[in-house]
DNA sequence: GAAAGTAGTTTCCAAAAGTAAAGTAGTTTC
DNA sequence: GAAACTACTTTACTTTTGGAAACTACTTTC
């Protein structure tokens, strides 16, 4: 080893902003619910509290308050009270948040790939035992 | 109301099919240090142990070798020993591995917009507060 | 005036995730 | 033969995250 630091020279400064943005969108998007709240709202367009309750599967009402609540303050996601008979609520990204989509069909896509990679195997595997995807 | 179950109209089985996808793709890549460390080998090729540590800023050896443990289960990650003085072991992206290389780069251009924005915003707050911006 | 529907909030707890530091194991260098 | 370097593993916690159920609050319906 005669280079004092030779990490340097391959992780530049470039890969390090490219690591730190990585970082900055994960701090929005990561978490049990986030990207499963946007996603939701992005196919739907706009949504009730309730409404998102039934779809997102398995949320309480307390995580998808929470949820809803962050992702409002990073501006992603817009609330709006209606003068209903009973008080509804609806929530929609907002132009900002709407500019997640990309991500989240890069991810659906690989998603959808993947899964077809496993059931592919695992049918070459003589149809025998293991779990790994949920139906 | 007279319909039973509005939301099914518009929550049609190909969300459902998405939010799915989206959720397998999460289950191989989410959690604090999984991303980091693929990107790191998307960005370096490949790379050893130490090497790694030191660039994923503020990862345990614990974590960092149970990460690579989960991505090389998943096949994301193929793990090299070579025969040297003392012994080294050197790790990298699988081919498929590499195709989470898409999402990688939405993320981080995602990320980078996202910085641009908020410091944008911030600068307009410190033309009339006349505050010192951080970096 | 009780029940049910809207949209949450609060409390109390459990499980998952992450951390720091010390320990293991096998070379090689001094 | 002690120290240093590689790559981890183990232990003993702490922190973070999530969950179930009960509760608030207001309105309309029966």
């Amino acid at each position: 080893m005669s280079q004092k630091n030779p990490d340097e020279f391959r992780f530049t400064p470039h890969c390090h902003e490219q690591l730190r943005a990585i970082y900055d969108t994960l701090d929005l998007v990561s978490g049990k619910w986030r990207i499963a709240v946007i996603s939701s709202l992005n196919f739907l367009g706009e949504s009730r509290f309730g409404e998102l309750q039934r779809i997102v599967d398995g949320i309480g009402a307390k995580m998808l308050s929470q949820v809803l609540k962050e992702l409002e303050d990073n501006e992603l996601v817009i609330r709006t009270v209606h003068d209903t008979k009973p008080v509804t609520v609806s929530y929609k990204l907002t132009d900002y948040g709407r500019t997640l989509e990309k991500i989240i069909e890069e991810m659906a896509s690989w998603g959808l790939n993947h899964r077809r990679r496993i059931l592919s195997d695992r049918s070459l595997e003589a149809l025998a035992e293991s779990e790994t995807l949920s139906v």
